[in-house]
RNA sequence: CGCGGGAUGGAGCAGCUGGUAGCUCGUCGGGCUCAUAACCCGAAGGUCGCAGGUUCAAAUCCUGCUCCCGCAACCA
């Protein structure tokens, strides 16, 4: 019988900027899918964190005139307020500058050299001086100048060790091509597979021009490239290579990375070549997620439009935006942001069809039935379809989640949240209440109106978590009862239970006051 | 010829084992009044990037072209 455990990862961020949407996206889909599995049954652990090493912390560290390390603890703390902001419930937070990190980075080179697959050798760039900076060919602005600051570079050569990565080509080839799981989407899956055909060079894998970062264990005038470094945390986090590994025994190899489609390539080439040469396992998946885009192109720092979360969470509450991450963004593929469409998602979805649903549905249970919830009487034609889709959508929503297809998972759940405000309509409970010979067919369409308010709150929960508890107060249910996939059966509404109105889910945005 | 993806009503997308276009949002008109001026119904709006070709018939297959995007090794 197959474990259910599941183990997925987000990148650690990297702490030279501030958090935009894009990060938010990552996150919020990777909590997305820890509560959907944990509804499924699954233990589950759920790793971000931060990569704190790197000559870029350290200069905006000495920018910022602190200490590399203050610099890192306060960006590190303004990381995981955003989370806690953003009902992130991650397992660990593991930051590249601990000591368990350190420990087990080292161990993980010491693997690899005494493997023989490191090497000294000398690594040769274009540097900028005054960026103390090395860049490849290609980074190079106009005329050999630095893309930074536009000065002239130089080819300098420094003593650096290098990772025989190409050794790997092969077996890395064969690993991504064996598993078509390994590298989702397939857009992704087949560049990569394209890249490593075209031949793998060794890699260097540590630096001389700035210390901030892990020493390399055989000599201590080279700390190691960052993303040796950063790569190891998925790892490092679980305890590997030390007595305590529990975790590392129970939950490696990893299910998902979930990663940036910017970083694909790191995840699907360089982590694996490491893994093979330590003779550990690979992860089970690498997962490329799209990424936000703005109406005016990608965001930078540079063209100054970075959406900052914390400011949007303030506005509209963290539930909204995870909404609209999790349905606006297809599934390993670009998508737009924009306040406007925000609102608007807001507004059609979460206020007028769900959380409208949710106020007539049960504003009627509360006064026509004096504030107990009806039972069921014998069932028509329209409330068959409705049970009847109802249980179509929750098997859907499960094979959309399951593939991490939340904006599908969505749009399922929604055609069952418009079908009930067409179901009001069709049966119209307020005339059925004018007639006292109609109680029972009245019972009948107000139980199934809230026995989908409850599927629905319950089916959304992944993306709104808060929401449940809420939807709870509202019908009168046990919230124990309430909480896995499997309590999405049809009845859990308990008749008599006390059902009173409770303010509104979402209230609606007031658009003009966006007009931009 | 480096590899790959895309161009469909105002916006975002589906359709691409060929038979004259669908979905969501927005807009307009109607209905209802339980509800968060919400809900339900209906309508308008597209020569499916351009030019050829195959076919009785092409958004859907083929060729060429234009434009956009991803990857092309040290960029979190």
């Amino acid at each position: 019988m197959e474990e259910k455990r599941f183990y997925i990862s987000t990148p650690i961020y990297y702490p030279s900027a501030k958090a935009h949407i894009g990060h938010a996206l990552t996150t919020v889909l990777s909590d997305a899918m820890v509560r959907y599995k944990k509804m499924r049954g699954f233990e589950t652990f759920f790793l971000t964190g931060m990569d704190e090493h790197g000559q870029k912390v350290a200069r905006a560290a000495k920018e910022a005139g602190k200490t590399p390390q203050a610099h890192v603890d306060e960006m590190a703390e303004m990381w995981s307020g955003l989370w806690k902001s953003l009902l992130i419930e991650n397992d660990d937070f593991i930051r590249t500058t601990q000591q368990r990190h350190i420990d087990a980075v080292q161990e993980i080179f010491r693997r690899i050299y005494d493997k023989g697959d490191i090497y000294l050798s000398e690594y040769e760039g274009w540097y900028c001086t005054p960026c103390e900076t090395f860049f490849t060919e290609r980074q190079l602005a106009e005329g050999k100048l630095c893309p930074d600051c536009g000065r002239p570079v130089e080819l300098v050569k420094e003593e650096a060790y290098f990772f025989k990565m190409s050794k790997y080509q092969d077996p890395l080839l064969e690993y991504m091509e064996r598993r078509p799981d390994f590298i989702q989407p397939p857009s992704r899956r087949n560049e990569m597979i394209n890249f490593v055909k075209s031949g793998l060079e060794d890699l260097s894998i540590s630096r001389t021009t700035f210390d901030w970062g892990i020493p390399v264990p055989v000599n201590s005038k080279h700390v190691i490239y960052v993303w040796f470094d950063a790569l190891s945390n998925y790892l490092t986090a679980l305890g590997w290579g030390t007595a305590e590994d529990r975790n590392y025994q129970k939950f490696w190899p990893c299910d998902i990375h979930l990663v940036g489609k910017d970083i694909v390539r790191f995840h699907t080439v360089i982590w694996p070549a490491m893994l093979l040469s330590a003779d550990i396992p690979l992860p089970k998946q690498v997962f490329g997620h799209g990424w936000v885009l703005l109406d005016s192109g990608k965001m930078s720092k540079s063209k100054g439009n970075v959406v900052d979360p914390v400011v949007l969470i303030d506005k509209y509450g963290p539930e909204a935006i995870r909404y609209f991450l999790l349905r606006e963004i297809p599934s390993g593929a670009d998508g737009y942001y924009a306040e406007i469409s925000l609102a608007q998602r807001i507004n059609t979805d979460l206020a007028n069809d769900f959380g409208n649903l949710v106020s007539r549905s049960v504003a009627m249970a509360e006064k026509y039935f004096g504030g107990k919830a009806p039972a069921p009487g014998s069932e028509e034609e329209p409330d068959r379809e409705l049970r009847e889709l109802a249980s179509e959508v929750v098997r859907e929503a499960a094979g959309f989640m399951d593939k991490m297809d939340f904006s599908g998972a969505l749009a399922a759940i929604f055609r069952l949240i418009g079908r009930a405000n067409k179901y009001i309509d069709e049966t119209m409970p307020w005339q059925l209440a004018k007639d006292p010979g109609k109680q029972a067919r009245l019972g009948t369409v107000l139980y199934y109106l809230l026995e989908v308010v409850r599927e629905s709150a319950l089916l959304l929960s992944p993306a709104t978590p808060l929401v449940p508890a809420k939807v709870w107060a509202q019908i009168g249910v046990d919230p124990e009862r309430n909480k896995s996939w499997d309590d999405l059966k049809w009845g859990g509404v308990q008749p008599g239970a006390p059902v009173r109105k409770g303010e509104n889910l979402f209230p609606r945005i007031e658009l003009s006051s966006l007009e931009a």
